[in-house]
DNA sequence: CTTATTAAATGTATGTTTTACATTTATTCC
DNA sequence: GGAATAAATGTAAAACATACATTTAATAAG
């Protein structure tokens, strides 16, 4: 038979009616004898009749796929969101192309090209680092494609959003610091040109201003500066440093080597925080606090929101979405006392229209 | 002009020529003068031409597209697999329809019939734990659909398959543990139903035998019966344990939990090896010693292989290969000597002709 | 100068499905 | 019986690119 090879002619043929026939009677549009739809039906049925999706696509221009564009696999934030957009993608019959750009600005852009090329009916884009040039998104846009970025927005182009609202996080780390008896803060921030970088950077100085602390500039490390380790060793054998707030996990995990190295503990000496709740900070010791992101509910929303444009492609209308983080406390900070619940929702809704 | 919507025929009538001379002149197949050549290419490059997927993938039966399935996004192994993949397909000029059944029988089922269905040029699959019934798989065959399994293999079914030899690396394991002087070895096993947890709880039995110990039932637990812990307990309280061997890193990191909680000190108490060289072992303290797997690697063969497959769909041949693991030493495994190497590359090649 | 040969360009059919429009058949009413 | 209506089915076009066949023009050979 091979590769459902038996198409509406066929089954056309073999039961003498036409192919508009076969059609009407399969997709039950137009009005037909019940007598025939059986017929037909039955007989598609039995010879396995798979409708041809290329001839349909071709038809009526649409794939019935969506577009994600990711940095990478390996990274588990990733792995969660990409969890949650095929959750939803699946549920309302779409599927899946992902493709990765590996922080390089080119792939990105080849990216969308070839999915704009393929034909997909809209796309998610978590756009690479340093990416600051969107003609491609505005190409795509202007294709009618609609857009959604995840974890990283661009409010030059009007499009929706998803992404965590990592301000509140970063306050709350700070408070918690504040309020465990921890004032001396250094913050090790992430690559530069990242906006969730600089967020968390921002949020920290707030954290401390909001704490009627001052900001030093000296106490702010690069951790994409080689030189970052020993001048996170000076500070802390100099005895200005009562806590750390880092830019992520991993890089928790880098300052948490270098304490130990010079025996210092954590948190007796010295307190913690990460940001993103990767699996390394369950598995290293001490666990890490750290901020949790709903990585997976992201994937999910942004997944939802795209089907939406896809579904309204003549509404105006974007959802622009700060989904809420989640301070979790473990083994690297000093425990206090019962923490409240700082909970932010943040829902943004504008309208181009 | 909105989504690349110049095509073929419009070409055509602004230059004045038929649609299959601008498409000679793309697609520099026939003869055609070099003069229409550029004027047909400055065009078409100056409106952004691109052609309709579908339109070709109708007429020439193939989709450039490969079919991935796997049980989930969130482990991280599957993830390096799928990284693996990616690369070879992407540079090979291919797309990618990923698909998780998340150990569904049904949902894997579903998934071969959906790709099928959407004309893959073929499928990579790492099938469902529990799956005993390929039916679905033959149907595939059968409609010329090539199927490479990945980490998981089927001798009923001749197709290429590519996975670990889980087997080489435990005995090496073992061999590592009795030649740093640790004899009283226990194994903790995986999910009974998964062919990876019986191979490498066959290898710890191999292992021991080749070293001259007996194999005792009362040294093997199941990390999946509830009681394991309590059982490792008093195994450890009563001196009878020396090393460990696990399933995987997550289990040997949940016995390194046990061992801190008895005040075992690892390694010089007791030594312990995982399975996988999962990120937890490099992040975990002490650092876990284990068997690396290389998901990447097997990634980019599986579709190397499979891309072979497609296009030689009338050759009969199979490539059946085993890659090789590698015992990484960490910290949680007694230093001895310098370690031998092991390395072991088994490949078959079976010939159905 | 005619015929054969080559080169260039064009036209047509194909792949599969859907849909607007056209046609046939059956039924009902005056 | 003929017109009007409704129901069922058929026809053809559209979606787009390409393989194959054919036509037209130009050149070489006899």
């Amino acid at each position: 038979m091979g590769r459902g090879r038996v198409k509406i002619t066929d089954i056309a043929k073999e039961l003498g009616v036409s192919a508009s026939t076969v059609s009407r009677a399969l997709s039950n549009g137009g009005r037909i004898s019940e007598e025939t739809r059986k017929k037909v039906i039955e007989l598609a049925n039995k010879w396995g009749y798979k409708p041809n999706p290329f001839a349909i696509s071709l038809l009526k221009k649409q794939s019935k796929t969506i577009g994600l564009i990711l940095p990478e696999f390996t990274h588990h934030y990733f792995t969660k969101v990409l969890n949650g957009v095929n959750q939803v993608v699946n549920n309302e019959g779409y599927h899946l192309f992902i493709v990765t750009h590996e922080g390089s600005f080119e792939k990105e852009q080849n990216a969308t090209t070839m999915l704009n090329s393929m034909h997909v009916d809209g796309i998610i884009a978590s756009y690479a680092r340093g990416t600051t040039d969107f003609e491609h998104y505005l190409d795509l846009l202007e294709d009618d494609v609609p857009v959604v970025f995840l974890d990283r927005s661009c409010e030059d182009l009007d499009t929706s959003y998803v992404i965590t609202d990592d301000f509140p996080g970063c306050i709350e780390s700070i408070d918690y610091f504040v309020k465990s008896g921890n004032t001396k803060i250094i913050h090790i921030s992430g690559p530069h040109n990242l906006s969730t970088s600089f967020m968390r950077m921002t949020g920290y100085k707030e954290g401390l201003k909001k704490n009627g602390l001052s900001i030093n500039e000296k106490y702010i490390l690069n951790s994409e500066d080689d030189e970052w380790r020993n001048r996170f060793k000076t500070l802390v054998l100099s005895g200005e440093v009562e806590a750390v707030h880092c830019f992520n996990d991993y890089v928790a995990f880098d300052a948490i080597q270098v304490l130990r190295q010079l025996d210092k503990r954590v948190p007796e000496d010295i307190s913690v925080i990460g940001f993103a709740d990767e699996p390394v900070a369950t598995y290293m010791s001490p666990q890490l606090s750290t901020v949790f992101q709903p990585a997976e509910e992201m994937g999910r929303r942004a997944a939802e929101i795209l089907i939406w444009h896809i579904r309204n492609p003549d509404s105006d209308q974007l959802y622009c979405e700060q989904l809420p983080t989640n301070l979790i406390l473990r083994e690297s900070t000093r425990q206090i006392r019962k923490k409240e619940n700082l909970k932010s929702v943040v829902k943004v809704l504008k309208s181009t229209g």
